[in-house]
DNA sequence: TTCCAACTGCGGTATTTTCCGCAGATGAGA
DNA sequence: TCTCATCTGCGGAAAATACCGCAGTTGGAA
């Protein structure tokens, strides 16, 4: 069961974007300032739970996430239903639908979309 | 923008559901067994963060959530899209779609439960 | 009124999270 | 070869989290 903090979530979340980074180009992706150091914390804890691979290039490590995003979605997403709709895919779903006012047209163009592209979730580098 | 550890939303999700309670009668909602003293330091975390409002009735202190479901919602509902699907909430539906394998049939159904029902989250009360 | 179970406030501990600095190693260019 | 900016490993510290026990207070039944 992949669970990530907040901060864990922030780095992991750029590696799955970006492929193979260096700590120093973790740091230039990330939305809010950290130290390097700090960066390299987090990356250190990650590579401890199995998160991440890495390897030397030159002089600076490149690391890679191992933890697909899929694995953690599956948790994070129960964990949303679970809290906010009992559980129910059907009641998060349907309040997804309402609250983002999606017609028929839309709903149906979105099955298709998701048919058509069966992997419409972190990345897409083919 | 309310933000929750696993502890406080194990909390707060029981004041959600059945609107006004003692420490004690969280004790006997809660799924895991956590002391009774243990419960009260997240309360009163909760509380100092502004997330509930109490008052004394008898010796006992009655708790309530005073954060609506929906804020906390919201808050876990875009970090989680923003995650996992760059921000892109059709991308998100259509992976929850295919993931649901949901029919056509199905959809528009659960379109019609929404609209039918403006308000499936946690609670409902006027 | 007395007594007791129930509840509170307070303080405390272990763990996790988040963040940082420093000393040393290293690859590339002068 | 020497220099230096870059990167690493290591250690550590502050804050948040997750828990719990204890001493003392209190409402209400006997």
């Amino acid at each position: 069961m992949a669970k990530f903090t907040a901060a864990e979530l922030e780095v992991i979340e750029i590696l799955w974007r970006e492929g193979e980074l260096s700590a120093t180009q973790i740091e230039e992706h990330l939305a809010r300032p950290i130290t390097n150091s700090s960066i390299r914390s987090i990356l250190t804890i990650l590579l401890d739970k199995g998160h991440l691979s890495r390897r030397k290039v030159g002089k600076a490590f490149l690391y890679k996430a191992k933890t697909r995003p899929e694995s953690a979605f599956t948790t994070a997403y129960r964990r949303l239903v679970d809290a906010f709709f009992r559980g129910s895919t059907e009641a998060f779903l349907a309040h997804l639908i309402e609250r983002e006012n999606l017609s028929e047209a839309e709903l149906l163009n979105l099955k298709r979309l998701g048919e058509r592209n069966p992997e419409g979730k972190g990345k897409n580098k083919s």
